[in-house]
DNA sequence: TGATATGTTATCTT
DNA sequence: CAAGATAACATATC
């Protein structure tokens, strides 16, 4: 589930909470998910929690380098405050990411791949069912303007559009060009703009660009608002059969490269 | 049982 | 070489 909408709410109350918190140790639990020496992180205190892309970046003081975190597919973060440890009361959770149960159950549990103590007692979990996510200790990564960075401007995004005979929404949704857009939002945001998914980019008429340009920023920063619930506004995504919020058509799916494709044929076409 | 799944990248093909 | 397509990663769910 987790997009860029998702990473951005989880990393804002992450924020608020770490900041000024020290590691005091850390526990891998699945060897693969977790890149570079624990040892550098020991006696460390956060300076900042935050975001590039859909990638989570956390600061220290005083140390150059700094613990990315991707939560590809499946991956979730669940903070556990200290304060009511040990007390039969609930304990005070901030979680974040993919959506399930152990958002509410007892942790560590089966997917579980690395936990950060922290000297007040307070725990962050990372959990991720499939395992694709990581976390790493690394430099702070070079990556491309994402959909809510000043430098994504409407001049950039006709430059990356019309350069590419690939489909509009696999460069909508390449990483390389753009940062943050996944399946979800490329579906959404091209219904918004009223383009069809499988189009040439380069075949794009400015009009559509510009459009498109909107649009793709309105549905990520209507996911960041809705703050985790953006799945109860989906416009096409995961609605195969139902009726389209726009006209009376069916929305369809299909296979663009391999992925979930949604789409109003009737208001989408042409 | 087999198809499918919201991400990214290494590798193959054109 | 460049661009685009596809397999691979690991596991749960329908």
């Amino acid at each position: 589930m987790p997009e860029l909408p998702e990473v951005e709410i989880i990393v804002r109350q992450l924020n608020k909470v770490l900041r000024g918190m020290v590691i005091e140790r850390v526990e891998v639990l699945r060897e693969k998910s977790f890149k570079g020496e624990i040892k550098e992180l020991v006696g460390r205190k956060i300076k900042k929690v935050g975001r590039k892309s859909k990638m989570m970046v956390m600061e220290f003081m005083e140390l150059k380098k700094v613990v990315l975190i991707h939560l590809k597919m499946t991956g979730q973060l669940i903070y556990i405050d200290s304060r009511l440890r040990g007390n039969d009361e609930e304990e005070m959770r901030i979680v974040g990411g993919h959506p399930t149960a152990d958002w509410v159950n007892e942790l560590p549990s089966k997917h579980t791949r690395v936990i950060i103590y922290f000297k007040n007692g307070s725990r962050l979990f990372f959990n991720d069912m499939r395992a694709f996510g990581w976390m790493k200790i690394g430099d702070v990564p070079r990556l491309p303007p994402d959909v809510v960075d000043k430098e994504f401007t409407l001049q950039l995004f006709k430059e990356l559009v019309s350069g590419s005979k690939r489909a509009i929404k696999l460069v909508l949704m390449d990483q390389k060009k753009i940062g943050g857009v996944g399946n979800i939002y490329a579906n959404d945001g091209l219904f918004l703009a009223k383009i069809d998914p499988k189009k040439m980019a380069s075949s794009l008429d400015n009009n559509e660009i510009e459009r498109l340009h909107k649009a793709i920023k309105k549905v990520i920063n209507k996911g960041i608002l809705l703050a985790g619930k953006y799945q109860n506004y989906f416009l096409v995504y995961g609605r195969e059969g139902e009726k389209c919020k726009k006209c009376k058509g069916k929305i369809e799916k299909f296979k663009l490269s391999g992925r979930g494709t949604y789409w109003c044929p009737n208001c989408q076409m042409g």
